[in-house]
DNA sequence: CTCCTATATGTTGACGCTTACACAATAATC
DNA sequence: GATTATTGTGTAAGCGTCAACATATAGGAG
């Protein structure tokens, strides 16, 4: 077996409870035994046993997270990677771990959840979606389980912790930067219309028309769950249009997509930006790299997380604290996807 | 506090220990008890505390991944995701959380695995990269702490337990596709040099010329550290070369340099496939998506993610059995990257 | 009817750590 | 020099679960 605080304090002398005031840093004890203590716990290479302290003091120092049912999509997507290492840096500057959540269905990932929170493997969750209707957000809002959601909260917005973008701001600011380069017939291709980002983005777009005095027009407006493949049927529908009605920049809320859309304009040898600007969202890593780069809107994906577990952890620290909202700034990444009208 | 075992044992009116026996579901227990306690356990809505079970018992069910010091880096790279996704279906089959060590630098994670490890807070590791003179590596096998590296390691390979592919196969292969399409100047653009993959993948390549009796030569052979911006440089190099001597054929191990190395040649009016022939390596969701789509050996990353975990859980369970290596399939997967010398 | 066995359940320490409380020794106060 | 703070350390009771051992009950063998 390991070496323990109790084999710790024979060696240096002490009692157990001593050794455990040395690792707290307790006031209490004498800079001597301290030092005494210390060399001990160094030849006898002591690590504190985490679940052993666990139990005691009723904590874990552990961050669930939470992904959407459909993991295999979600995790595919940059955004993941990205809002992890947030999360990561986050939660290791505060000395926690974070675990996932694992489970194919919905329903695995809610029992996981269950078990995480009731099992006491972790002091407080992150949700890393916002669905309508969200059965495990319920479930921690019942229990009063400390938890943050990534996005906004379709209900209760006020009563959830939550760090977003101003989503429908961005989808407007994008808008206008359309429009500033004087496309009118400006298209929008958003993802799974069930999230509350896309709904968000498509107001700010529809707002953006208003105040340009633009009229809307519903064949713009097109939602699509797949983001990969979507691209390409979003496309075909938009060059059904007669000529003359066929948008000339395209608003895509979703990098992913914006590169499917690429892909088929391409193929249909459509020149972006010559023919069609477009302007999308996330600003991934690889929106440089596509041909042309893209022009998109950063929504700091990285901050989103790290402010998310820091956020987490205040609340697990001082659980009376009122819910906060966080909201990470947007700014509009400029590259060669984007042309002034002709 | 939540509800303990003493209260549904209070409950149902037996003694604590008999509900830890329903709940091993033990078969000294009679089924007229079982179905008491279950009940009681139901009505409270009892789940067990996952922390004094693993106090009492020593272990956590959680396995720890460790990613490599630059995990920003890592964390980008269409590999992680898919690896993650295998890793948590093989650990989820088996009830196993998995926990993310966090931490910018070498010495951070370094710190976080030997916390974990000390501190009791996973069974097993899984070790999401191979390097030399890994401390890691060096650690864990000097506390004989149950892992499994994913890649092949670089020394001790019969000792270690991992799960690869066999990458000099892979390489042989990928150069045989295309000594197959009758490219005679292919040059090889790999990753960092110090990773093990990258190297077996060039002995792989090195064998097949030598097979085919075409000369090897080191101008046509690169190694990029920094993967997306890596494929300019590269091809920049070769393109340096007098026009008869420049490569018809390139073999880059990384989908993700792949397209730098698209991006710049299509800079350059450079047309593949007619022009220049492609073939890369994983395979990643978007190399069906680039222009032209990639000719990929796909290297069944979730496969080997999901081995990883249920090799390591049974040697967490089963801690005395010799140390395997599991070799997980590749196969081309051919699409418009690659083309027929002229 | 006693003794033994099998079956079903209860008792009692671990597991390694924290912490309220107890206590001893020293210092401060008059 | 007795009294009270103050400081430093020890004692012991948990935290929730498991499992070795102890015990109780019933059924069958003799």
């Amino acid at each position: 077996m390991s070496v323990t605080i109790k084999d710790v304090a024979k060696a240096a002398n002490v009692a157990p409870s001593t050794v455990s005031r040395v690792i707290a840093n307790n006031p209490r004890i004498s800079e001597r035994t301290k030092e005494k203590v210390r060399e001990a716990m160094n030849t006898l290479g002591y690590h504190p046993n985490f679940i052993a302290r666990s139990l005691a003091n009723q904590s874990t120092q552990v961050i669930g997270l939470v992904t959407p049912g459909s993991s295999d999509v979600f995790f595919q997507n940059p955004f993941f990677p990205t809002v992890l290492r947030g999360l990561s840096e986050g939660a290791h500057e505060r000395q926690y771990a974070l675990q996932l959540v694992t489970g194919q269905s919905e329903e695995d990932i809610y029992n996981g959840v269950v078990q995480m929170v009731q099992g006491g493997r972790v002091d407080g969750i992150v949700l890393l979606y916002s669905k309508v209707e969200d059965r495990i957000l319920q479930y921690l809002r019942e229990r009063n389980f400390p938890f943050v959601m990534i996005g906004k909260p379709y209900n209760f917005v006020e009563a959830i912790t939550h760090v977003d973008n101003d989503n429908f701001k961005a989808g407007l600011d994008a808008t206008e930067f359309l429009l500033g380069m004087g496309h009118e017939r400006i298209a929008y291709i958003g993802g799974d219309a069930k999230l509350v980002v896309t709904v968000e983005r498509l107001s700010g777009y529809e707002n953006a028309l208003k105040k340009a005095g633009i009229p809307y027009r519903e064949q713009y407006v097109l939602h699509e769950s797949f983001l990969l493949e979507g691209g390409k049927e979003a496309v075909c529908a938009l060059m059904e249009l007669p000529l003359d009605e066929r948008p000339t920049a395209l608003l895509v809320t979703d990098d992913l997509l914006a590169l499917g859309v690429l892909n088929t304009l391409s193929e249909l040898d459509i020149t972006v930006p010559d023919d069609i600007s477009i302007i999308s969202f996330n600003n991934a890593l690889f929106s440089e790299m596509s041909r042309p780069p893209l022009t998109s809107v950063d929504i700091n994906i990285f901050q989103l997380g790290f402010s998310a577990s820091s956020q987490l952890i205040k609340r697990i620290e001082n659980p009376n604290e009122p819910p906060t909202r966080i909201t990470v700034p947007h700014q509009i990444v400029s590259r060669f996807s984007t042309e002034h009208v002709k």
